[in-house]
DNA sequence: AATAATTAGTGTCAAATTAACACTTATTTT
DNA sequence: AAAATAAGTGTTAATTTGACACTAATTATT
């Protein structure tokens, strides 16, 4: 029995940092907190820990954010490591990216977790700024080619509130008709009999997503954006 | 200093492997090696080792890639991370995946790494075969969307040739008529003035990648392959 | 009661892109 | 000279795109 091949191998610290991306109604914002520890205490900060003994990656990612904001089974999806040497001045740590796109409105205000506009994004420890950049651009390529976004606006949503929320994610301005058109020959849209009245004077029919049709048949949501190209 | 912070949570051994993809002619191949030593001594396996204690993992994916197979410099990209706590018998390792798509004539045969064709990849250790296939389809998409391909077909190329790649990484029939329409559109590729003869009487003109173009106006490929849908 | 203000919702058309389709060309082998 | 092989190319109809601006529904104001 060679175990003597893996106790020859140094161990690594290895943490989990969740850039979390909130959006209600107009601008992307994003999710941290104030480090009440050392080092870099006081400063903001991505939630962040570590990968414990009897856990994956993923569920760690998940027990963090959970601890850190109350949030709990939110998906998200691992896009980077970022596990330069030195990139963490005390001890080396590797760190697993992980994003994911919510509702602001869902957070809880017991946590001392604090939404700030994408962006003016303050100073962040470490690297955690070149983090939030690195997910950005994923999230980018992400809603162009899947309908994911939907999921985040809960159950039910209006389709000013979807372009709102494309527009925020590209900074840029979409023509409402041909979104519009677009969205709807996804067939993928079931038209409620309810309106939102909240943000108009005249209303906005509630949409929500067929999920039967969502499951099997993603479609490539490519050029949602007309004349944007991937990266 | 509250170095504690740090020494409370406990360390990983930390792997990468490697997924590389291979194509010449015909077919999509994968390179696999015989493991040497134990657990598992003798069964085949992606190649694959520990981050050290000065490399980053990609730093170390690159090392380990080289020590076993001699190739140097290949781009890989991390795609996923295998962590579950289980997931090898003798200890806890957490493995973070890089995959790359190469020409299979590259590599040399002073080393022990043999190809094998996709459709035919043995029983690999631990949880790899999965690995195998989650790499599989992020070169899918990878592919639809980007024109990585052109650059591992060498220098020169002819259509005919990017035209089998893709037909493998898809396992579809593509009409020739349309994909050469559309890889000539896309105005990265420059005809020379030389032919293939290899693999025809006629011959085949070669071209290569107009790299000026190719670096700033990175251009969506997607709907290259008609019909096909992300993921 | 009429008017103004606000945002939702919709249609057309010209241009570009797509997918389906099969024959000709160049060269080598026999 | 004929046969074999793989390269290379063009047309058309259908679909999708992007540019463009008005009408509809409701509430607030006067």
């Amino acid at each position: 029995m060679t175990l003597d091949f893996y106790k020859k191998n140094k161990k690594i610290l290895l943490a989990v940092d969740c850039i979390i991306f909130g959006f209600n109604k107009e601008e992307l914002e994003i999710l941290l907190i104030q480090r009440d520890f050392e080092p870099e205490k006081g400063k903001w900060s991505l939630m962040g820990g570590f990968v414990e003994e009897n856990e994956s990656p993923g569920d760690a990612a998940q027990r963090v954010l959970k601890s850190l904001t109350g949030l709990d089974h939110i998906y998200m999806e691992q896009f980077a490591v970022f596990g330069n040497p030195n990139r963490e001045p005390q001890e080396r740590v590797v760190s697993l990216c992980y994003f994911a796109l919510i509702n602001t409105e869902i957070l809880s205000t017991d946590y001392k977790a604090k939404w700030f506009k994408l962006e003016k994004c303050p100073p962040l420890i470490f690297d955690h700024n070149e983090m939030v950049v690195e997910a950005h651009n994923k999230l980018k390529k992400k809603a162009a080619l899947y309908p994911i976004l939907f999921e985040l606006l809960s159950d039910k949503f209006t389709i000013p509130q979807i372009t709102l929320l494309y527009e925020a994610i590209y900074q840029n301005q979409l023509d409402k008709r041909n979104f519009t058109r677009k969205l709807l020959a996804s067939k993928l849209l079931i038209k409620l009999n309810e309106k939102d009245k909240e943000n108009s004077k005249k209303g906005a029919y509630y949409y929500k997503v067929d999920k039967s049709i969502y499951k099997e048949k993603i479609i490539s949501f490519l050029n949602f954006l007309p004349g944007w190209y991937g990266e």
